[in-house]
This record gives structure tokens, sequence and C-alpha cells, in this order.
DNA sequence: TCCTTCTATCGTTTATCGTCGATAAGAAAA
DNA sequence: TTTTCTTATCGACGATAAACGATAGAAGGA
């Protein structure tokens, strides 16, 4: 997606190593804050479960009112870890592993 | 957030799952929310930085009021990531490491 | 065609966050 | 004791999140 990968080797006082830290910081802030709240992790857990896409079933999953969830749904989107496709009538929503995978790496590089 | 309530669309006796998927869905959501702003990841990151802790320092490395870092401290702290000790006349910050261990672990067991 | 189903969005209300300046509290130094 | 340094806390503000009900829009089936 974004974000050029630190491939750099850090030299001392240099500020691009500093630069690259923000937005790391601001990427892992911003993909942390999508799963900061108990029915976005909820969420997640189930599309993972489900290898397959799902859609309105997380609703009947959750105790929340459907707007919510779309809500919340709309949340996941727009953090990348969530994709979602029209299939036929309703809206199939799958993980996105890459970011995903670089969700677990900024994480684990902490 | 209130009580879950675990529509009965799984079978056989796994309440126990439902329930240890919904407190861990809070824990990982306490944790990642903690870090789910880019001024406390970079905290957290001069943090293991320094291995030795540091006090108001950080302040001096943020672009934010002292009274703002204070309180990203405050919501670190209350989420268990960092531990603060009097020492002296200032306040000595540092890792929980087996908070941040956990918060790994939960993040990879994604 | 109309109807049903599914999802997104709108509008609203309430709660919380992020930020600041000002101030309080606590300990060390003078 | 008084002063000084460091950190926490107290309002206050605008911005945003979270939740809901109601409604709109799209697609399939009757």
């Amino acid at each position: 997606m974004d974000i050029q990968k630190v491939k750099r080797k850090r030299k001392c006082c240099d500020d691009e190593a500093s630069l690259s830290d923000v937005s790391s910081a601001e990427e892992l802030a911003k993909l942390t804050w999508a799963i900061a709240h108990p029915a976005r992790v909820r969420i997640v857990r189930l599309l993972l479960i489900r290898t397959s896409c799902v859609c309105g079933e997380i609703v009947d999953q959750m105790p929340l009112a459907q707007s919510t969830v779309s809500q919340h749904l709309k949340i996941l989107k727009e953090s990348g870890l969530v994709q979602g496709e029209i299939d036929g009538p309703r809206i199939c929503y799958c993980i996105n592993q890459k970011m995903l995978k670089q969700l677990k790496r900024l994480v684990a590089g902490l």
C-alpha cells in the first residue's frame, strides 16, 4: 500500500530515521486503532474463522444494531484490514491478509 | 460496553470458548487501544530504546505539551503496558515487558 | 411490475479523546 | 523554611467515536 519499508541503515543524526519512525508510528497507530474496540476484534476473528467471507451474519453474532456493525466494518475497511466485495445481493467481507501481516510485523517489531 | 449476548448458533459446550473469546477480545482491544495513537507509539518506542526508564525527557522528544504527554502516559499506565516508579523528584517510566509480550502474543494469535 | 432482503448512509444524541494552559502536589536543594 | 524542579491533575474546548432508529439504494425473486 503505502509506506516504503525501512531498508536503509541508520546513520547517526539523520532525521530520515526519525521520519520513518514517525510514519511507521502512524501506521501502527492506525492499524491498532482499527482493532482497538472489542466489537472490531470480534469481527476480525469471525472473518478469520470463516476463511470464506461473511456478510450480515456478523450482525447475528453481535449484540449490536445492524447500522452499528456496518459502521465498524467501515472503520475496518478504511484501515485496510478488511476488504468487502459485492457478491450478488449481499456483500462479502474478508480479511486482507497482507495488512494483517503488516500489523503483526509492526507489533512484533516493538 | 455491556454484556455479551451469545447467540446460540454454536453447538456443543462452547460457552466457555465464547466467553474467553469475548474477554480476550476486550483485552486485545484494551492493549491495542493503548498504542492506537502515534504519540503513544512513540513513547513506547522511546521507553524501549532506553532500556532504562525515562522521565520528562519524553516531553522534550515530543511536539506536545507536558500535560498532554502526561495524559498519554496515564493511558499507557492504565493499560498496563507502562509502569512508573517514583525515583527521587522525578518519575521513572519503563515498559512492562510482560504486558508487551501479552500484546504481541494476542496480535500474533489473530 | 412489485416485494423482499441486505447493506450503507443519514441524522441525532451522548460519551470520550486530544490538546492546551493553569495550577496543585511532592521531593530535593538552598 | 522557602524555593525550585518535576509531574499530575483540573477545567475547558473542539473534534470525533459509538450507538441507535429510520431511510435509501441495489439486486433477486414473486
